[in-house]
DNA sequence: TGTCATTTACGAGTAAAATCGTATTTTGCT
DNA sequence: AGCAAAATACGATTTTACTCGTAAATGACA
């Protein structure tokens, strides 16, 4: 039984990967691009973050050809689940509802969004 | 109009306001000794944290006895919509629907939390 | 008033994260 | 083959968070 370390992705790694999630599969040049629109930082910088995040297994990469293709190794849903409890732990007292509450009262949902927790809430109260 | 500087309370910084929050206000050894319930650590450690926290001005402090007397002088909904925002961003696409989905699917909420939840759903709705 | 326990002040060290410059490697193209 | 452009490798530095030891200050009380 081998110990797998949690791994808290840092800051920018989750800017990373959340690239990453969405494009599937990218390039450094790609992920550097995408970062650059929101945030001013050198080449050789996401290149180490990356290489980094690889070594700590965030990510994988096919190294066959020159240009390396990175992909996640950690699945988003996971990652988001793992953040939220910690979340909730240190800054809602341990009360996902809390949460719920400040979220949607906070940001602006769609109709249709609503509805969708909604039928969720429905599905949960029908289930106790 | 002077510029306010956007604080980012860190992990640490946020297990104090936690207590502060709670307490209304505190020494540094109620503090010190709240958070050795669930971590080791030394007493300067804390004290120190909160003279920092005291420079960025996350917490204002009254000196005029021997033992200060520390309280936050940030609110605990405001710092909770700043993570709310940020995690909302980094990691559910700008979704604050996403966000709500998965923390309630992932964790338990009682049937009046949830009755809260949906209450403040029809609010939403209503006011569109 | 002198002692002593408690508190604050302060500096320094450690570790992790982020940044970037430079060297090296790769590969397409002439 | 040889050159140039683009990519990776790597080491060094900077920044930030955290930790703690030691010294100085405070104040209760014998």
């Amino acid at each position: 039984m081998t110990a797998v370390k949690y791994l808290k992705p840092t800051e920018s790694e989750l800017e990373i990967l959340q690239i990453l999630w969405n494009e599937k599969a990218a390039t450094v040049r790609t992920v550097h691009e995408a970062l650059s629109k929101t945030k001013e930082s050198g080449y050789t910088t996401t290149l180490k973050l990356m290489q980094i995040m690889f070594e700590k297994g965030l990510v994988t990469r096919d190294d066959s050809s020159k240009t390396h293709i990175y992909q996640p190794a950690v699945s988003r849903e996971k990652t988001q689940k793992q953040f939220l409890n910690k979340m909730i732990d240190t800054l809602f007292a341990g009360s996902s509802a809390n949460l719920v509450l400040q979220a949607l009262g906070g940001h602006e949902a769609s109709q249709a969004e609503l509805q969708q927790i909604q039928d969720l809430i429905n599905q949960l109260k029908k289930d106790k």
